[in-house]
DNA sequence: GATGAATGAGTATTCATTCAT
DNA sequence: GATGAATGAATACTCATTCAT
């Protein structure tokens, strides 16, 4: 259990440049995520995960130097997907007078993010002691997404509340919170739709109260 | 370092009856509270637990037979506060006709049970590998909570949601999960009066809908 | 293999107050001295001398916090050995005229201090890595027996070196050279009085030179 | 991390023969030096120096089987040094009357041999697991040294010594000694001249006493 | 009831060495 | 000959838990 992580000890080791120590490098990642999701953060052992990857505990320490920069590598695959959904959809909020739209899609946006692996969010964010670092940037992408949102507030005539900047971070907060409450703790798939739509009206609702 | 706890092996040994003794499991259940908060669950140590305390291990082992029990007093000491809320306030939601005062009055109690150990807090509900049985009790209480508010939702005649139980569900985990996000990641306790208005008008403009 | 060692990393972590625990801090260390002395600084496991104690790999950390802490235990034991001699025979240069035999009763002081665990003083002079703080008590005790042949020398008549400081470190350094070679890698016990009278004889004809 | 060498596991691999060959293998004893100077034997990684010195790890294990190789490859070069010291100069001893120009020139070509590069000398005589036949080489060579000086001191006149094998014995030891501890511990450059005239004080007294 | 010495299974991590490319 | 990815045995150290006193 590491208790000060010096600077950098926590970036994979090389930047592999043959294919077969990147494939290895994937490999090894997959086998990360199966077995944080199904044994947990701190039940995981780096030897069960080199074993499920099929690659010696050797090869593990080759790419990643800690237990800590797994986790780390899977939580920076995660944000690097929210900040390509952000990005991509620069138009996200550009769409006419329809707010109830604007909001499902951005409502989609969050669900779709966080679906495609439930277990490895369960313990990504709640159960592994996250570095201070990485923290910072989960922070840093929340604050970046409610800066569009505010943006589009104010840009928006139905918008009714006062404070642009307050209300974005309810917006975002509301949607991420329900959200890991729905796609990480909810135990049935049919009940997403239903809850995606309660999110809309409830968020519509309140812009234009 | 044993991971599976067999079941009922998280209550604590002994019904203190002497005064003394049940001194004594106070003052380690703070002395854990304490520890908890600032190392972390899995950075804290039952010898460094005790010795807070002022108890040898062995004492401490009298009274709780492993760390998770700790864990577990401190959540159960946090549902049974929840729970006398709820069950104190049965008129809770039995007041008029003014919906928003009735929903604020809701997020405030949720608000204050959170508002008095922060760190703590985040310990508990984010960091600890929760047992079943407390995530169980944790889920019937929320259920309890929904429960209350659809009965609620139902007899006022100013909410507009078709499907009550739904809308109860949304609106005891939105309320959860702000409180959550607000007490235990926020910053400033300034900030605090201007969020809860947010989350009233969040409520009730999602109920009148 | 530790890189950077905190200070205080290498002190006992307990003072023993009940007999037991004192008897098993010397098991230890006895074992300590057994092993380092057989096997080398480098081969030798925590594990296979907490083995050789009879006791608990647990209880070995309980008392010493790591592999170095015992090395140097065992170094402090040995210079408090050469600590005791220099101080306990005050009176050692502080005889007659006859500088051979003052001279004499200073080597065999040395030779003695040395003799009885040669394996181990091999380990604990050539083969360990001594920790600095180590180290320089070792520089501090050399020096302090300089300064004490120093004043024994500029008292004594018969000395004809101009420089006595310096004529000092000599004796000192040559003393202890040959004592090193002559106990720690000497094959042959009956050659120690030959060698003790050569040394006696190098030296004395040193100062009377 | 193997412990036990097999015999002549020790030796260079290849016999260079072309030059870039024999290049290579200078390039990587070079790297070994610096390495085990600056980080000590048992810090020192194969890797480590295959990286300084520009060779992969693979080339490394080419020219030298194993990590003690290295090692022994380094003190081998210190030992012809040595030896052809010892050979070149078989008219050593065969000077004239003047004992003390003859010791001078003795205790010279000793601290001469060892000054090029204090820190490797100390790695390679302190703090590394000799294998026994370079002990026994370096054993020998001192022997050999021994006998060159028995062989001058039986033909020298101002020699009083009864048993000249063991003043032989003596006088080597004594300059080794503390040329070690003069040439590896000492600080200060300037000391050295000051030193050689003990020393070549102390032998000479010796030697008339 | 209390103490704290003792336990030992369990885990992250290193590094000399091999061998497919 | 050269490369560097892969190997895996080996080792220091932790900490929840027990139990003799």
């Amino acid at each position: 259990m590491p208790r000060s992580v010096p600077v950098d000890a926590l970036r994979p080791r090389k930047r592999p440049v043959q294919a077969r120590s990147r494939e290895t490098q994937r490999v090894i990642l997959a086998a990360a995520a199966r077995v944080f999701a199904t044994a947990g953060y701190a039940a995981a052992t780096t030897n069960h995960i080199a074993e499920h990857a099929g690659v010696s505990i050797g090869s593990l320490y080759e790419y990643f130097p800690n237990k800590d920069a797994l986790l780390v590598a899977l939580l920076e695959e995660h944000l690097r997907e929210g900040e390509a959904i952000l990005a991509g959809h620069a138009d996200f909020f550009a769409d006419g007078a329809d707010l109830r739209r604007v909001v499902r899609r951005f409502v989609r946006a969050f669900v779709d993010l966080h679906a495609h692996d439930r277990a490895l969010h369960r313990v990504l964010f709640e159960e592994a002691p996250l570095p201070p670092r990485v923290r910072r940037r989960l922070g840093a992408l929340e604050r970046d997404a409610a800066e569009r949102v505010e943006g589009w507030l104010r840009a928006h005539p139905g918008v009714t509340r006062r404070d642009p900047a307050l209300a974005a971070a309810v917006v975002v907060q509301t949607v991420e919170g329900l959200t890991h409450k729905l796609v990480v703790h909810g135990d049935r798939d049919e009940d997403v739709a239903a809850w995606v739509e309660e999110m809309v009206t409830l968020v519509t609702a309140y812009l234009e109260a």
